[in-house]
DNA sequence: TATGAATGAGAGTTCATTCAT
DNA sequence: TATGAATGAACTCTCATTCAT
């Protein structure tokens, strides 16, 4: 009756980029809704898979939840060392560097929406909590803390407060990823990141020199 | 038909201060476990009412939980209205004042939960939060940016980009809020609000600090 | 328009009768379609109930299988209590007494379904089956073979081997149990349990006599 | 198109041992676990073939779990054909030759887990179920039952009635083969299938004994 | 012939919501 | 006004079955 045209097939094997994949459609699912209100199959259909699918990468929602998170703290991480061990000037111009990269490579990314997760359902996963806390947090606060405190020791900065310091450092940052996928719709021109860091830093700069290096 | 002898009621009337007490409930509850996870069964069992009362005061789950937030609101409104209004002395008097006081008001009380409820579930309220970002985020923005255009014109801070600014000025109050709500447990000790504001204020101070005001 | 006819209320309060309704709506479907085959949709149906409701009173389906081979142990331990108390006569009447107990109590009534329910689900349940073993089968042998015991001392049965003729003895009672809930559609007539007990009995009672007892 | 050069296979063909590898996986799953609970990723794995490949031999489960029945069946109905044919001594030795050669054939066997598959899956095959009350079953009850007829008509057995005592022939062993595969893993020391046998066959010796017979 | 990645229907379970009491 | 038993839709997860390779 009608010609024998070929069709396309139902589906394809594609078992080494399908885990990537997945991922991906999670982390946005679970920025947009939370973790307890994205479904399961949402995050397939944007996967392009079927929802039998994720089960066969991992083992059940809370799994996909870590592995989305860990997977994003090991592209953090990367940067963090990276940028750790490039402190060749002052620390003045250290402390710029990991700023500037971390907005470029963090915050300007979709990485961006883990904070907010996190923040959404630490109540409901202490342990990925605890996780993110000894892995990203506690790393980037001694890195940040580490900046200030050998600056100060070489009377590049004024003597403040380290141990608080670092939270006012970074908090710019954190509130940049939180604004971003939370406020964003709500401001047509969006937001300028750079701008904001360079105001950021502005103010940093002035807030930290020490009278010695008030000449320059 | 019968005399109307007075009996005992079945149930206390207090129809007053039930809705206040559920809200209260709600509150800790949204905070606990963001709103898609948190159950009414639980905001019922700590509010000391069953579940079909719930109903009685609020018409669903939504309202209930733009109830919590709209409430809060009241509280917080007023508070910086009331700031906004006592600008006595000098910019810096005021933008201390105003940390200050919104600090132990907000950050330290328990509505600094709500932040970190609206930040988690703005994907899937958007109404609360575009209202939220209406009533709170941009007085606030109003307050803080006002104070900084007006110590610059005043030749007490420094020219500083205020679009940016007011932001930075406030993102170690809001971490605060959100650190308190997410990893306070994994902290033996606990945040200390008042040594954080203080660390904040002395950056910020020389940060914005002009040269006519170097002398002090 | 229309006349305001009184509406059959959609579902009534029954607290104290729900359960019991549950359990017998639960006990006929396992037995028809053995634990993992049966649905819980098909017990509410059956329960006339809503597939929640059963949630009211059982935690889980494995909580509700316990649970309907709990009440039906019940019966089983409470008649074999009640029947070891009455040894009056001699052993070969206590036997014939217990036997034709057990057949009306429970051959014959449904909770003949549940050793059909408890070996055709063994393997998925050790708890379940362990829990059987200890309550249901080995207080059952402790019967019979104390009864087979006691006429042997007697010099009323033979010296048989106990450790193995108490199975024997119950064997054919299971055989009718498991027959009843498997091969009944097939037979037009039916099992006769009475006559098929009698000629147990019949078997056995020649099988034990003793020399001694061969004159009556 | 191209020449057809013999290559090396890429699986080995077992083409005619694969399906009896597979019939043997699927009966220890299936008897225990039951149909429904057995999973076919669980056959495949002990069969040591994918998943895929149970399709290749058998239409769907059910045809599976057929196909496992009906072997065995065979199996069975082989061992009933020798055994119906060897009825050389009197009546009582054919009774315990019969019963002795299906303890060791089938009771001391993995064929002794077909009964129980029957039993548990009886309501939901009643084709199966059938097919073993035609072909097995009854089968079963003309070969005891004639052998209990023929003794009688001998004067050798007392006059019981037949059709109901050839069930109780048979049941101990049908416990004996419910049992090993229920209560097995719950008794230390194992079931003494011998002793069982022996114990029966006494019992059974002085029930169908006849006067005449007494003397022996 | 053989594989196993992919599917999708159906299961158990939860919970916001309703309503007889 | 207050209750909580009852509901049913929606969710996560499993697994028999299909099919591209």
């Amino acid at each position: 009756m009608t010609d024998d045209v070929p069709q396309p097939p139902r589906w394809q094997r594609r078992a080494e980029s399908r885990p990537q994949e997945v991922l991906e459609a999670a982390l946005a699912v679970f920025v947009e809704r939370g973790y307890t209100a994205a479904s399961l199959d949402e995050v397939a259909r944007r996967a392009g898979v079927s929802k039998g699918t994720l089960y066969l990468y991992f083992d059940n929602k809370a799994e996909l939840f870590k592995a989305v998170i860990r997977q994003s703290l090991v592209s953090n991480m990367d940067e963090a060392r990276t940028l750790a061990a490039q402190h060749s000037g002052d620390n003045w111009e250290l402390l710029t560097l990991v700023l500037r990269e971390f907005t470029h490579k963090v915050v300007m990314s979709p990485l961006s929406g883990i904070p907010k997760l996190i923040l959404g359902e630490a109540g409901n996963f202490p342990e990925i909590t605890r996780f993110y806390f000894d892995e990203v947090v506690q790393r980037g606060r001694t890195l940040i803390q580490g900046i200030l405190e050998r600056g100060i020791a070489a009377g590049e900065f004024r003597a403040v407060d380290t141990e608080e310091a670092w939270r006012i450092v970074i908090a710019p940052l954190v509130l940049s990823m939180l604004w971003k996928h939370t406020f964003q719709p709500f401001e047509p021109q969006g937001l300028d990141f750079e701008r904001h860091l360079r105001t950021h830093l502005d103010l940093l700069r002035h807030g930290l020199a020490s009278a010695a290096s008030h000449q320059e």
